[in-house]
DNA sequence: TGTACATCAGTGAACGCGCGTTCACTGATGTAC
DNA sequence: TGTACATCAGTGAACGCGCGTTCACTGATGTAC
């Protein structure tokens, strides 16, 4: 019926795709409409008629970001459950691969810091997604919410500090010796309950 | 002797500490050389005789910054070993009040994510700070690099992310939980060691 | 001790640049008859 | 089916602003004689 909806539809998308990839590589503040605009294979001034503001874009791409990130980790662990989930999927989150590609990864290490210093909007995108992967976590390992908050935090600061150091060697060392303490002391509790 | 010189070292120290404060808070792309100067007590144009640029100023702002959390750490915990001070460094850390005041706390959660896509200088003055931090827990509390690392990670994570959230309910539960699942775990190991 | 000159920490106007945002426009797609 | 008009997604020049940085300057502090 409407050619110019589907356009209009197929470009939001690749601005939000743009915007989400973009967003985990460099920040809130390493990125601007033009250069978005850009990665979609559009220019700046049609930008408005997709968003309100720079923030809007923002909530929306940070959304999406957690959206991909919900599925590549169930792509990593499904269909296991219990103590094997938690292997897969905290093996795949401490990987070199995510190390190096923060574009294709978790928005919390990169964007967290960014977000506690934004609106309420930007924070409570962060809030719901959290307590969504949670909620996720806790009907695949049958980890109580609190053991599993602890791991998260975990998680994201390994990777966060892991990033931040300059050396490689040091990196890795963050990523694996994590990995082990994590799944030394919780992987008994999953088999317990799952 | 000089008394030119002994003035030009209290404007250094000052557009540091200024530096550091607002680096915390507002993280680097959030400071200004303008807003830094003003929080000195001085204008733009000076800056340039005690910092080569913008960049040189954060490394030197970071490097403090780790300096004052270290000596923060040590006054709530010391002279206490072992267990105990584990556990008066962790409550410290993972307390509202560091949730609160970031600009006073440590720089990993606000800063970290931002390193990450820094220079190689700004990256070894973190790489330096955090052996350093490891260094000094691991005499004060016998465990092993690798726990110390990971309970690093966890609190960084925790409070980066208890910060993230909009609700201050999740907050207090992030940082709760955390903290008894670290004290938990950890106390013992540090116990047999201490 | 007093005067003339040198030094240099700090001042504030100015620069070029990228930013978020606005707006008059273009041209392909849609509708009316 | 064909023509005239309407719609509207996307274009690109322009805006005001804050940024990092430069530079001619000012005036207090230091040195030489």
């Amino acid at each position: 019926m409407d050619g110019r909806r589907e356009r209009k539809t197929r470009s939001h998308e690749k601005i939000v795709q743009a915007a989400s990839k973009m967003l985990r590589a460099h920040g809130v503040s390493g990125i601007s409409v033009d250069k978005v605009m850009e990665g979609a294979g559009l220019t700046r001034g049609g930008f408005y008629a997709h968003f309100q503001n720079k923030d809007e874009l923002v909530a929306t791409a940070l959304d999406r970001a957690f959206a991909d990130q919900r599925k590549m980790l169930l792509d990593a662990a499904e269909p296991k459950t219990g103590k094997a989930f938690l292997e897969a999927v905290v093996s795949c989150y401490l990987s070199r691969t995510h190390l190096e590609h923060p574009n294709q990864g978790c928005p919390l290490p990169p964007l967290a810091a960014e977000v506690a210093r934004s609106g309420p909007i930007t924070r409570a995108v962060f809030q719901r997604n959290i307590d969504q992967l949670l909620d996720l976590f806790q009907k695949r390992t049958g980890l109580a919410r609190d053991a599993l908050l602890s791991i998260l935090a975990t998680c994201v600061g390994a990777m966060t500090m892991a990033r931040a150091v300059g050396d490689r060697a040091l990196a890795d060392e963050i990523l694996r010796d994590v990995r082990e303490e994590i799944l030394g002391e919780y992987s008994k509790r999953a088999r317990t309950r799952a």
